[in-house]
DNA sequence: GAGCGCAAGTAAACGCTGTTGACCTGTCAA
DNA sequence: TTGACAGGTCAACAGCGTTTACTTGCGCTC
């Protein structure tokens, strides 16, 4: 198990389990952050990295495994969800309006491009429950905390699906601090109360936002 | 294979141009209803509608253009938009969740669920473009129309990626009526004329619903 | 030191995909 | 009768993710 030396020691070696595995996936993330995923092969990978193909699926069981691995170090919503209470909608729309603009780690942005892949997808899946929905509902605490908890993921996940679709460029030519007081507002309702709060028969602004 | 006169008109002819093309459309519509956009290969819809494979490519130019096509007829957004003004988030928000019980077309429930793929990505881009946020836009007209066009289509489009996701299941237990109203006042918000409205500093119930 | 044994790495294939170009074939017009 | 041509077929292409059988290299024990 434990590999002696490793020739050179120090950086890091270039053969071995740890080292081939680390190579790996560093070829992983470089192309994957250049090309997205869907148009990196297995193959691609292995020959970036020096290695043969088989390897990643000997390593990582599959191309799959690879993403899951990757998203695990990346950290897809870092530690937002802890914190003062009272502004835990501000940071939500905050890291909202921040990847609408693109920002973050650049894997991130090129994995959100990417989001149509079925194995994002199923990454994904259990991802966005176990990382944004679950500590929500949680922190939450309350009766239909799991609700209240969905509808923001929908708030949050249909920006970066707008984004992915349309390119949001109207959303992204907004003044930025106007944009994240409007998300944060969104996700004040979504964690309203639900019950006779609302009255239906009387929309805000049902003939748009100044037809003037 | 059955090979007759297809001069008796009426129910249509099984050969033909326009007989192959049907006959294609009807396959490729049933297996993506059963199966799914990804699972189903040319091969089987070929199979399936009795033709050779190649034809699937002459007559929609690649398997993507089975999928144009058959939004085509199927109409994803359908008409939701014109009509009464004071209603349009209503109508909007009752499709949504009607959209998220998984009713609707079944061929429409079977493309969400397949979402994943990057020719349904491809196809929707137009389409969510064209079928929805332009007519928002155009329908609401003001000046920042399209950011309040593309805000409301966040919060339908990340609904249904919520079910894909996640399953939405809390979601899907509350009251549908609750849940319609509580839709509707989130797109109403989306309406709302950007500017100084809301005051950031002040969430609304950052405690979360009733933690007791 | 010789030989064993296992982990690391490799080569080649498998079965599948969407797609294409060359080839038949039946029907209709000249 | 002959030609043209649209409709239909077949076999192949290039690529994919993945797997299986194999070779190599290294440490450990006898």
């Amino acid at each position: 198990m434990d590999h002696p030396e490793e020739t050179g020691g120090g950086a890091g070696p270039t053969r071995g389990r740890e080292a081939t595995r680390a190579r790996i996936l560093a070829s992983a993330k470089e192309l994957f952050t250049n090309e997205g995923y869907g148009s990196v092969s297995s193959r691609m990978i292995a020959s970036h990295a020096g290695v043969n193909v088989a390897l990643i699926n000997r390593y990582f069981g599959a191309k799959r495994g690879l993403l899951t691995e990757l998203l695990r170090e990346d950290g897809v919503f870092p530690g937002l969800i802890e914190g003062d209470p009272a502004t835990l909608t501000r940071r939500l729309a905050e890291h909202a309006v921040s990847r609408l603009h693109g920002e973050g780690t650049a894997l991130q942005r090129a994995l959100d491009d990417s989001a149509g892949d079925p194995d994002l997808q199923a990454v994904y899946q259990g991802r966005i429950t176990s990382a944004m929905i679950d500590p929500l509902t949680v922190y939450l605490g309350a009766d239909s905390a799991r609700a209240h908890a969905s509808l923001m993921a929908a708030v949050i996940l249909g920006l970066t699906r707008v984004r992915l679709v349309e390119g949001a460029t109207a959303l992204r030519a907004l003044d930025r601090e106007l944009l994240t007081n409007r998300l944060q507002a969104l996700l004040d309702l979504c964690l309203e109360d639900f019950g006779a709060s609302e009255e239906p028969g009387e929309p805000r602004d049902a003939n748009g936002p100044g037809k003037s």
